[in-house]
RNA sequence: GGGGCCGUAGGGUAGCCUGGUUAUCCUUCCGGCUUUGGGAGCCGGUGACCCGAGUUCAAAUCUCGGCGGCCCCA
């Protein structure tokens, strides 16, 4: 396939190769790493990393402590909680030997840290007053992927796991707990301007060992689902296992409820997926690396006095605190704007002769790719905030959009099952396994859970009889997943 | 779990069947000239046969093993 020149991407029709490619030429991710499922950060994804999870620190700082718990984790603290170790078994990279040595208990690259950090709670909790306990760390965790990995989405190494982990004097606490979290996720996304559908999962779905789990799902351009963070009421499950307990106000003890919720480098890939285009990334202002280029316009003859107030320019801007960059390389300006535009660079300023004489700049955005002719003056920080709030906006719009038009309702299976593959169908359904298997067998998808949630456009009624069986059922998304 | 395909410069490729010249072309990269309002052009240059063993006078090419990657089915 030589299609592929080193000029155009592949369209973002073929999502899949867009994809693969962009996160190279982006310089996202080196892919070339020699192990199957692990990447390399560039350096110019790193910053896109930092910045978002800058956003996700500042979130959870409010009412979180960061901590830090080790990768490895004895084989006999792993192994303790029966449904959680079954769900997991099958995808642990073992540490077996000290150097020559076998190990006596062998060490597992965390999956999750939940057995890592429990032990510890165990110590850290003695008291009602040491409760409500909210931690959360940002690590790398491991799984061993036997099939397709793709970066940043199924990778062997997750690089940048936000994990976050809290202990409650009872159910109901952790439930308020996990609607707090559900808020501060939908913030987060509401950020990065990333539709999603809160969705609880069904019962054989669940987080192995947890009493039930709400999951984000958002649209891929293809039609599947990709899961982007998940929170789970972990009930006394655990703090049975590992014997967390506190001593109640009138000296009785009791188990600790737990919640724990995760957010990773998926979101990243939903960020890349779900606003880039046919030319490359387009980055949420706040989130962009470079958030401002300027490109001069150089003819012989006038180079000196288009550079110097391209110069004074960029200084103001960087004076105001923008990431700006002032692309003086020896290229054409046709070439440095497709090479920005790959770059998902959402402001762009042009000084050429003519701006120069008449005190002016072309402005463009990099969603909308139309030039608007303004004065330097007008140039404030004040606009530029409303630039980026208003792209923010329109980011939020389209992206809606396109996820609603991808969000399809069938009264029967059979009905949905064209569908399947192309978006998300919306299905009454009951909470039976039989059912459930009944309606993934048909469709050759997932059954994704129930709506936690019903966005509000959606107009769909939350109750509705059982597409297979005819009970009384739950408006409920299938689709396939990533 | 089962089956198939493929490893040649940073990226994409030709050559392999039928062993034999200085390993092809495009792109990237570096230098020079020239140009600059949506991916310019010309000249010059750097850079590669996945690893190991075998067959042979001779291996990118044939054989075996290893490692790595991709695709299909369940």
């Amino acid at each position: 396939m030589e299609v592929i020149t080193s000029k155009a991407l592949p369209s973002k029709e073929n999502f899949s190769e867009w994809y693969h490619e962009l996160i190279q030429r982006a310089e996202i991710m080196d892919v070339r790493y020699p192990v199957k499922g692990l990447y390399v950060w560039f350096p110019f994804g790193f910053k896109i990393r930092q910045l978002v999870y800058g956003k996700l620190r500042e979130i959870m700082d409010r009412d979180h402590d960061e901590v830090y718990f080790p990768t490895l984790i004895p084989e006999t603290e792993l192994g303790k909680e029966g449904e959680h170790i079954k769900g997991f078994e099958d995808e642990v990279y073992w540490v077996t030997h000290g150097g020559r040595d076998p190990l006596d208990v062998k060490l597992a690259l965390r999956p999750t840290s939940e057995t890592a950090m429990y032990p510890m709670f165990k110590l850290w909790i003695r008291s009602h007053a040491d409760l409500p306990l909210k931690v959360y760390q940002v690590v790398n965790t491991f799984r061993y992927e036997t099939k397709h990995t793709r970066p940043l989405i199924r990778l062997r190494e997750i690089t940048s796991f936000k994990e976050a982990h809290t202990a409650h004097v009872d159910y109901e606490d952790a439930e308020r707990q996990v609607r707090d979290a559900i808020k501060l996720y939908k913030e987060f996304y509401d950020f990065l301007a990333i539709p999603y559908l809160v969705i609880r999962r069904p019962e054989w779905d669940k987080f192995p060992g947890a009493a039930y789990t709400v999951a984000f799902d958002t649209v891929m351009p293809d039609g599947r689902t990709m899961q982007i963070g998940t929170v789970h009421h972990l009930a006394d499950n655990f703090a049975k296992t590992f014997d967390i307990e506190y001593e109640t106000p009138d000296g009785d003890h009791a188990y600790v409820h737990q919640t724990c919720y995760g957010i990773s480098e998926r979101c990243i890939a939903a960020l890349i997926s779900i606003h880039g285009d046919d030319l490359g990334l387009v980055l949420p202002f706040e989130v962009s690396p470079v958030q401002i280029v300027i490109i001069p316009i150089l003819y012989k003859g006038s180079e000196e006095k288009v550079m110097e107030v391209a110069r004074q320019l960029y200084e103001k801007l960087t004076d105001m605190g923008f990431r700006a960059v002032l692309d003086d390389s020896e290229e054409r300006p046709g070439a440095k704007y497709y090479k920005w535009e790959l770059k998902g660079v959402p402001v762009r300023l042009e000084i050429g002769p003519r701006e120069v004489d008449e005190g002016s700049a072309i402005v463009s955005f990099r969603d909308e790719r139309v030039k608007h002719k303004m004065s330097v003056e007008e140039i404030t920080e004040e606009r530029i905030r409303k630039w980026a709030a208003e792209m923010k906006e329109r980011l939020l719009r389209k992206a809606t959009g396109k996820m609603m038009d991808k969000l399809k309702f069938f009264e029967s299976v059979e009905d949905a099952n064209e569908w399947i593959g192309k978006g998300v169908a919306l299905i009454y359904l009951c909470d039976s396994l039989e059912c459930g298997e009944d309606v993934e067998e048909a469709l050759k998808g997932s059954v994704l859970g129930r709506f936690e949630e019903i966005p509000e456009w959606m107009e769909l009624q939350e109750k509705g009889s059982c597409a297979v069986c005819g009970e009384l059922g739950n408006l409920t998304a299938v689709a396939k997943t990533y």
